[in-house]
RNA sequence: GGCGCCUUGGUCAAGUGGUUAAGACUCCAGCCUCUCACGCUGGCUACAUGGGUUCGAAUCCCAUAGGCGUCACCA
């Protein structure tokens, strides 16, 4: 066993939906193989018709493609042992479950729909398996009941076929939840009947979520977004998922890094890092994590990103790289600054209140003082001295003759462009990204109101 | 209910008989500062409970409790 290749799957049934602990599972498969190099295979298990979703398959891989997970065989991809779809292994399953009733391991029963076949349990006795991550588990053979192998319209069930696939399809690690320890028996007394080698296991604890009221249970609905995709159209980046997601229920050994790329979790992963208690999706983490990310990108990367989230006018997107300089370290998911930046492009409501700021020392009276020499100072600068670094030059220059404190000044001004009491970068920044035309109307707007009150 | 798995702060988690029980997220305080954020400092909070074993237990054993899973012609 220890030559042998290391060779594991992912065995998702065509839902079209790609659930995080079903990511995980693919991830952490994906990342034991390629760390013993060898080879991780993506199986579609659809036995049950009636579950089946259309173009499944298809989304099944365009998931794992975003996450970086590249399946060395699979429907897409071929192998030598295709096909990797079991509905187009049905005669495969009816061979071996054939073989198992001539041998007296199981036998036929008519039902209502037709004829299935059924497994025979022994009755005495117990089976034990051994899993890497829980030890030897022990199940008495009475709990057995016999199991349905060939359903009555042909088709095998899930624990008759992935038996005989994992088998054929020479996979050494079986990498899937602890929902299946209960039947693993089942699957070993198959393996027995057949005289072959059995698989090493490996159970995963599932992934929880924690709903308002702070109960846990496993990650559903009910606590928002639990797939892939959801994640990825707030706006988190695919990276950051997979890299939060493999951090979820496994840890390195030896470091206390948490920022991974692909190739380096396939360089330090390593099973006895996995943990057997369930972990709970936490949101604040996955935030953290996310902007982690986004700060490491250059600003032009950012943008890029950003855009697919975002709906600019004409002023806007040419100068969204650098807009993108200031979100960078605001936004924890891209969905956020649409509504952060709105107030560039639209003028939110005039609100008094807004000038009154005790910190600054500044009221409405104040305001009006400050702004009305500060609009004056500002239309002498021209549109192509229009920048960031001239604009501060200027206002700094204009603060230290009136003795005012710097926030005296800016902060009346900040207001008097934005009406919001909180914005991505300051007064010489979004003048900048304003332009000289819309920021000076906005300042005699401002003040016009001001005066009006 | 039977059987099985799990149990270190609010969350993710180090830890494999002797530690002041790491680190991260969250939260709080301070610094920085043209708002917010970033960054930097510091702080709060944990071995489910009860018995053993041992000179010594978060680490080993046994109960109890709680959580989760499973008992389909679903996977």
């Amino acid at each position: 066993m220890s030559n042998k290749k290391v060779r594991t799957r992912f065995a998702p049934s065509p839902t079209g939906y790609m659930h995080i602990g079903n990511l995980r599972t693919a991830l952490y498969a994906y990342l034991f193989a390629k760390s013993q190099h060898g080879d991780f295979i993506l199986r579609i298990e659809d036995t049950d018709r009636a579950r089946y979703v259309a173009d499944a398959v298809e989304f099944i891989e365009n998931t794992l493609k975003l996450a970086k997970i590249k399946p060395d065989e699979g429907p897409h991809d071929g192998g030598n042992f295709a096909p990797y779809i079991q509905s187009e292994r049905k005669e495969i399953y009816k061979k071996y479950a054939e073989e198992l009733v001539s041998k007296d391991f199981a036998y036929y029963e008519e039902g209502e729909n037709g004829v299935a076949i059924r497994q025979r349990m022994p009755k005495t006795g117990e089976t034990t398996f051994y899993d890497v991550l829980h030890g030897n588990i022990t199940i008495a053979n009475e709990e057995l009941e016999d199991q349905i192998l060939l359903k009555s319209d042909g088709m095998p069930t899930y624990n008759f076929a992935n038996v005989i696939d994992d088998h054929l399809m020479e996979i050494t690690h079986i990498i899937r939840g602890t929902e299946f320890i209960t039947s693993t028996p089942k699957h070993v007394l198959l393996y027995q009947y057949f005289g072959w080698e059995i698989p090493t296991f490996i159970h995963l604890a599932p992934v929880m979520g924690k709903a308002e009221d702070g109960s846990v249970s496993k990650l559903s609905k009910r606590h928002g977004a639990t797939s892939f995709g959801d994640l990825v159209d707030m706006g988190y980046l695919p990276e950051a998922i997979t890299n939060y997601v493999a951090l979820l229920g496994w840890n390195p050994k030896n470091t206390n890094q948490e920022i991974f790329s692909m190739d380096e979790l396939i360089d330090i992963f390593s099973l006895d890092g996995l943990s057997k208690s369930p972990a709970v999706f936490d949101y604040d983490k996955l935030n953290w994590m996310s902007s982690e990310y986004f700060k490491k990108m250059s600003d032009e990367e950012f943008a890029e990103a950003a855009r697919k989230y975002v709906k600019l006018d004409e002023n806007l997107s040419a100068k969204f790289v650098y807009l993108s300089s200031l979100l960078k370290t605001r936004v924890t998911k891209l969905n956020e600054i649409q509504e952060s930046i709105e107030f560039l492009m639209t003028m939110p409501d005039f609100d008094s209140e807004l000038f009154i700021n005790k910190r600054n020392k500044v009221n409405v009276e104040k305001s009006i003082e400050i702004l009305t020499p500060a609009l004056e100072m500002l239309e002498k600068i021209s549109a192509e001295d229009w920048t960031v670094d001239n604009l501060n030059e200027k206002i700094s220059a204009f603060t230290a003759n009136t003795g005012l404190k710097v926030g005296t000044v800016m902060w009346p001004l900040r207001i008097a462009i934005s009406n919001k009491k909180v914005t991505p970068g300051g007064v010489t920044e979004i003048l900048y990204l304003l332009g000289r035309e819309i920021s000076l109307n906005r300042i005699k707007q401002s003040l016009d109101n001001l005066k009006n009150l």
